[in-house]
DNA sequence: CCGCAAGTGGGGGCACACCCCATTTTGAAG
DNA sequence: CTTCAAAATGGGGTGTGCCCCCACTTGCGG
């Protein structure tokens, strides 16, 4: 990143400003088009600075992602290992809740090349602390990896994003504590 | 249903026959209006069949759904309750990931008016018994219902479907055992 | 103050969903 | 077999959205 001119860092700014503001009221599916005529610029304009809508949307969610990666820590301080980790598991879920849409754009890009934009990757490496703390503390199973378990609170996301009728915090309850204690999957 | 004109019936059945193919060459969002065109009927004509998208994806893959939901019964009588459960939704999950896409029209219409269509009640209805089963045989735990079971697989087939790194199928397993054994969920 | 590269936006191309309505097809009654 | 009204059809029109080209404007270093 070379240090956008001031005119082009404005245009920006307004962009993810009417961004927000559309997928609140329209979901992450807005018109693009619309949100360039809100932020007063030419589609092209929003083209250029975003080459995908993925790319819009990660840039109007940056910050409350990384606040949430943020609330990590804090919750690893003040509570012992393991409801640590289920509290803020339960948090990222409330977070993705509340902005329909959202869910899709946490998960990976099959084909990205990995430029550490996605937000994915904030919240992964905040979830490995306290996951490690919790297996430390017998409260987790050793073979679950961070990215197992946000894998799976993603996919409730994606579950309730489409049928709000799933009541998602009781899922994750259950895929945590687990459906079948006794390990009945083997042979 | 009042028994369709037989010149109907016949498009009705290239239509569903083209959108087959469509979908398994460029996934279930295939042009409508290049499937109209194999199938050899006008756009209109498929429109007046399939009010929606989703209603020919259902179409297309109702049979397929039935014979998933139809397993269940076989697996039921020839193993214990536990695996059994287990074992089909595995089954499950294996079905909505050959078939990208598939996962999406299994989670029930928010606004549906509930005309039974809806693939996802055909499996709902195969979950019940086993589940009763494993529940008895003291396998499962109490509190699980049928539509959770079922949400969760389809959950995890919705990450699937949009990440294919995803190990699917060792989600579905975390789920099942749980990631932290000792109920650390309380208080 | 100048020049030019960075930045811009209107408008065109394209693809798709969805619908209107004049026309054809069906099948049952006479 | 003829007739004909209702059922079914499909070509083409409309609207919307994405994306890009390219002539034009603007910030900014010299």
């Amino acid at each position: 990143m070379k240090t956008l001119r001031a005119d082009a860092q404005r245009s920006r700014e307004r962009i993810v400003q009417a961004a927000e503001t559309a997928f609140r009221q329209h979901g992450v599916d807005a018109s693009l088009e619309a949100i360039a005529k809100d932020a007063g610029v030419g589609s092209a304009t929003l083209h250029r600075h975003f080459r995908s809508r993925r790319e819009l949307v990660e840039a109007v969610f940056e910050g409350s992602t990384n606040a949430v990666a943020a609330e990590a820590a804090r919750l690893a301080a003040e509570q012992p290992p393991g409801p640590a980790l289920f509290h803020w598991l339960q948090a990222v879920l409330r977070y993705t809740l509340t902005n329909r849409g959202l869910a899709t754009t946490l998960v990976p890009l099959p084909d990205e090349n990995h430029e550490g934009s996605c937000g994915h990757d904030a919240l992964g490496a905040a979830a490995e602390p306290l996951l490690a703390a919790a297996k430390a503390a017998g409260q987790v199973r050793a073979d679950v990896t961070a990215a197992d378990v946000l894998a799976l609170v993603n996919a409730i996301s994606l579950l309730a994003d489409r049928d709000p009728g799933a009541d998602a915090e009781r899922l994750l309850g259950l895929a945590i504590t687990g459906i079948a204690p006794s390990a009945c999957t083997g042979h």
